[in-house]
DNA sequence: ACATGAAAGTTTAAGCTTGAAATAATTTGC
DNA sequence: GCAAATTATTTCAAGCTTAAACTTTCATGT
């Protein structure tokens, strides 16, 4: 016998189903009120801080394919994010000598300096909004999502 | 002693930041995996899948501001997604006659069955995606992620 | 060298999303 | 009854997001 009977399968999808849609509305309640406080406390936007801190973890810069790639959003998308940055003096594009169609994209020290604010507020926020969660389900859950994660990168 | 020492908290919300981090990739991997098969498939978004789905449960329909509040998003977003649904054939806005300010909104037959067809698959899809995770973590997941939620509205 | 193809980014059109302002209808307090 | 406040929704401007088309540059094979 390879495969479980039917019914068990649907009762499965149906609990994988209500997980997503917990998962789902999780994000989304965290999500909504991190927004809302980067606008309020920093007059900025989760999409640039999100830029922000991907590149906060590379003093060296990161590639426009790089930004996308890491922050799970298409090419085009991060180019408008980037032009914005830019434009406020937070992260500058340095022409390469190597290849002229790539640029390294960095911080700029007023870039780091308002990350650095920014991050201490965000780790505090999360501390707040992820509160109610114990301890060790904390560590459960991210040992569950990090399984998920390399199950997931092992296709496709 | 009322608080944990400095240490400890910093050590928390460290844990929780991590937690969150991982929450919203996957949630992202898998939001971005249901938007390109809704799209292939179905010649869908996510959005609309999203309010037709709400509807589904309730065949006397919503108000507008029982749909934004029901999927967390605003209240203008939803004009526009019912919008398309209404001008697609999907959907209808129905007066009422006790208050001229609002509408509700139904699927209509060809919504139903539209969505009847995008549910099947969407479900399995979901039981594709989180095949991965196991039915007790299933459980156990989904059980946390719902006293987070109850936990959150406690509160504002 | 040179054509061909691949790779990196940008641009574009359409749609999604938000917060704020505007509109319209209802309710409340005199 | 009516002004004022409240409620439900739409409109608007700005920004985010995607997929697809396009441009430029680089790599490869001959």
């Amino acid at each position: 016998m390879v495969s479980a009977p039917l019914s068990a399968i649907s009762k499965d999808s149906k609990e994988r189903l209500r997980l997503w849609i917990r998962m789902l509305r999780a994000s989304r309640t965290i999500e909504a009120e991190l927004r809302e406080r980067l606008r309020r406390e920093f007059d900025t936007t989760l999409p640039r801080f999100d830029v922000m801190a991907a590149l906060y973890r590379v003093p060296e810069g990161m590639l426009m394919s790089g930004l996308s790639s890491f922050l799970l959003v298409s090419n085009g998308n991060v180019t408008g994010i980037v032009d914005r940055l830019v434009s406020e003096g937070l992260v500058t594009r340095a022409r390469r000598n190597g290849d002229r169609r790539t640029s390294m994209v960095k911080l700029t020290d007023a870039g780091r300096a308002q990350f650095e604010a920014m991050a201490a507020a965000h780790e505090g926020w999360i501390g707040e909004l992820l509160g109610g969660v114990g301890e060790e389900d904390t560590r459960r859950l991210a040992t569950m999502l990090k399984s998920f994660r390399s199950n997931w990168e092992g296709r496709e």
